[in-house]
Formats: C-alpha cells, sequence, structure tokens
DNA sequence: TAAGCTTCGTAAGCAATTCGTAAGTATCCT
DNA sequence: AGGATACTTACGAATTGCTTACGAAGCTTA
C-alpha cells in the first residue's frame, strides 16, 4: 500500500465524510469526496481514484444503480458500500452487483481499513500476477523490458515502451484516449500524439501494421490489446 | 460460477458444516470438509479447492495460523474466515493476514454466499472472465467491448455500443424513448434519431432485421433487450 | 368502414469527425 | 557529426453523426 492510495468517497452523511477524512489520511489514504451520484460521475471521469467507497442512502441517485453503472463501464475498481441498511436482500444484490464489500453503520475504522485493504490487494495481485503477456508469437515481459515476436528481438523507445505497458497492464480492456494520454502524458499532449505513436508502436509490434492483430483501434474510443484466449 | 466450484470447509463445529453441507451444493458448489487442521493441510495438498471456508476456533491447530501458513506456501486461494468472535483484533489480523473476508456466526446463508461469490470473481477476473450478455447466438462482453452473434464478430460505432449498452444493463426491460434519448443524448435529439439507431442496431446484430429477436419494440413505449430465460 | 392521425421502419445525403500516415523540426546523447 | 527520440503539423480516406423524407402499419374517430 503505497502512500497516494486515492480513494473516492461517495457518501451524502458529513458526519461520516468527516470520520473518514480524519481517519484515513494518516493510514495511507488521499481522499476525494462527492455528494451526489452526479458528482461522482464527473470525478470517476476527470480523476479514477483506486478505491471507491460508496454510500447506497444518496438523494439524487440509487446507489445501486451507480454502482452497476460503474461496472458496466468495464471500470474494476474496487467499491466497498458503506449503509445503514442491513436488510440481507439489499446486500446481496450489491455483492453481487460487483460491490467488493458492504459494510453496514455503525462500523469500527479499523475493521473497516483492513477491509479496504483487502479490496485493493486483489487489484495488486492482479498487476503482480502476470509479468510476462502472451498472445500467439508477441512476448512482452514487462520486468525485463523485453518485447519479442517469435524468435525477433524488438526494440523500443521509452515512450513506445510505457504506452505498450499500460496496454499490457490492462490487457483485454479498452483503454480510451483520456485514460493513455493522462497516462503517458499527464493529460499534456493531445490525441494526434497517441496516433503517432500507436503507428509507431504497431510499425515495430505487428507483422502487418495495416492489419493489426495485437493492438486494435476502437473506433471513436481507444485502443485495445488483444488477449490470448 | 460453473456447477464444480470445490469448496473445502475447515470446520470443528458439526451445525455449521451440516448446515453448510445442505446449503452449498444446491447452489453450486461441491463440499469437502475437514475437521481438524492437520485433515485440512492434507486435503489442501492432495486436492487443492477453489475457495476455503475456515474456522477459526479449530481443536488442534489455531486457525489464524493455518492462514498464514496456507499464505505463506504461496497459494493465493480466497479464504472466507468464519466465527464467533467478533472481536476487531481478530478480525483485523485475520483480514491483513490474507483473508478474503471475515462473517461472523450467527450468519445468513444468502449473504455469506453472495460473499463467496465475491471472493470467487477476483479469481476469475484475474483469468479474463468478465460478466457477458448472453441469449441464444448473441453474446455481449461490454468490459472488453465485443459483440459476437455465433462466431461472426459485430462492429459497432461509438454511439450504437452507448445505446446497446443501455440496453444490455437494463436487460429485459422496457426502456422508454425518453429514458434512452436522456441517457445517450441528454434529451437533446428527438425521437426519430433514436429510430434510426434502433434500424442500424439490428441491421448489425439481428439475423433478420425485420423479424427481431433480440431488440424489440414495444410500440408507443420504447424498446427492449429480451433476456435468455 | 373509411378517413385521419400517429407511430414506426427505412433510405439517402451532407457535414463533421476520426484515423492512419507521411514528413518536417527540435533536442538530446554519443 | 550522426542517430535516435520527441514533438508537431498536415492531409486524404473512411467512418460516423445528424438530418430529412416517405411509405407502411396501427390506432382513433366519425
Amino acid at each position: 500500500m503505497n502512500a497516494s492510495t486515492k480513494v473516492l468517497v461517495i457518501e451524502d452523511d458529513g458526519l461520516i465524510r468527516r470520520l473518514l477524512r480524519a481517519t484515513l489520511p494518516p493510514r495511507g489514504f488521499a481522499v476525494t469526496e462527492a455528494t451526489s451520484g452526479a458528482a461522482a460521475v464527473e470525478l470517476l471521469k476527470s480523476d479514477p481514484p483506486d478505491l471507491i467507497i460508496l454510500d447506497l442512502g444518496l438523494p439524487d441517485l440509487n446507489g445501486l444503480s451507480l454502482l452497476r453503472h460503474i461496472r458496466a463501464g468495464g471500470s474494476d475498481v474496487p467499491i466497498v458500500v458503506l449503509s445503514y441498511t442491513a436488510s440481507v436482500t439489499t446486500k446481496v444484490e450489491a455483492l453481487e452487483s460487483g460491490a467488493s464489500d458492504y459494510v453496514t453503520k455503525p462500523f469500527n475504522v479499523d475493521e473497516f481499513v483492513a477491509r479496504l485493504h483487502v479490496a485493493l490487494r486483489h487489484r495488486l495481485q492482479r498487476q503482480g500476477a502476470a509479468p510476462v503477456f502472451r498472445n500467439g508469437e508477441l512476448m512482452i515481459d514487462l520486468v525485463r523490458r523485453r518485447i519479442m515476436r517469435g524468435p525477433v528481438d524488438i526494440k523500443l523507445s521509452p515512450t513506445e515502451f510505457a504506452i505498450l505497458r499500460f496496454l499490457v497492464m490492462h490487457a483485454g480492456k479498452v483503454l480510451t484516449h483520456d485514460q493513455i494520454l493522462r497516462e503517458i502524458w499527464n493529460h499534456r499532449r493531445n490525441v494526434e500524439y497517441l496516433r503517432v505513436y500507436m503507428r509507431q508502436l504497431r510499425k515495430r509490434i505487428e507483422i502487418d501494421p495495416h492489419n493489426p492483430q495485437y493492438i486494435v483501434t476502437v473506433p471513436g474510443v481507444g485502443y485495445q490489446l488483444l488477449t490470448a484466449d
């Protein structure tokens, strides 16, 4: 758990917000807050957090809908649900809809933080689990910075490698232009640069850059590194 | 969750064992039991399960030690801890030691099963599984933006995909024109556009667009994506 | 039952956007 | 000086979004 785990607290109740604002930062979390579903949706786009704490009793939007909305959008960010309602059906619905955990108020802060750690652990595991990406002839070893297509060694410039690493870390998922731009250039460049670099990357790793079989473009959205299966 | 998720129940209490033996198999779990830590260690080697349900109050071995032992061995099998003790320190210790969840007895079976599903989900995610909509030949993977009818890959424009995603997120429900217009264009377009795009969508995903079997129109109201069952 | 109105599906055209691609400049390191 | 890399601009081709128009189907009312 590094020092800057970004947590988005989507919570109406001011008391809880204050409690979390007081207790989370000392434990290594950077807290952002949203008091309504609408604000939350905005923040999710502009500055994706590492973890979401979601209250089910929001005024303008049903918490469950928001949960499903986030999951349907393709995000697998851990979401810990917080609620007064201990109704089993609500719990089950939330958990089956993609919540990582369900904590009822009032709660003990230490246990709560431990559960946040559990929720975050899976993400870490997933990232560390596959240092080597494989699809057909292509092999990418992020740790050794080694890329091979069949027997040929492929050399990449630092920027090209950074983009490819980002793709590998989210292999199979569609990454939007915005996501990549933010990751690589912190949003200080625009989409044209991305195109230039994607072209460059393809020239290097694809057999036929005109008919890419690894890095495919998702028109109007972004790019995607295809997985083997 | 396929039909044969192997669960190892490490539990001393006969009542709980009987409860789990009665309730888990109908929900798609195959149950193996161990009543002592020693037996559990044996079973873990001989027949590794997909999930472990671990009681902390074993006679011959401290449950926490067993938990740490399993993790130290490099296994990342999900472990759901079950216990009478609600002591916060115990909970925190278990969770930080690698438990996926901590459930206190007595518990509700439905919620318990939902939590088992959560614990298993991460493993599935790591393997690349994602929530997928299915109806007959049609398969829609929102995360990968992949739509297939039988063996054919279907490509959609961003707007077409946005509409389909909205339908999938509320599959089976009738969505009114207004709802869709608000979601997709924020009400800045009128119903005619919706028709044009629905036609487009059908041309893409339906076998016979004149007799749609997936996207049906509900006259005067809106559209509906039919579910399998 | 016929006429009139509304809803729906469908075709088609135009404008704007998106994408791939080439090419040129600037900067840094060797 | 040479080579690699990053940055930047430009442009044609393809795709997409937007928009209008019209006939068929369904419903309502006289």
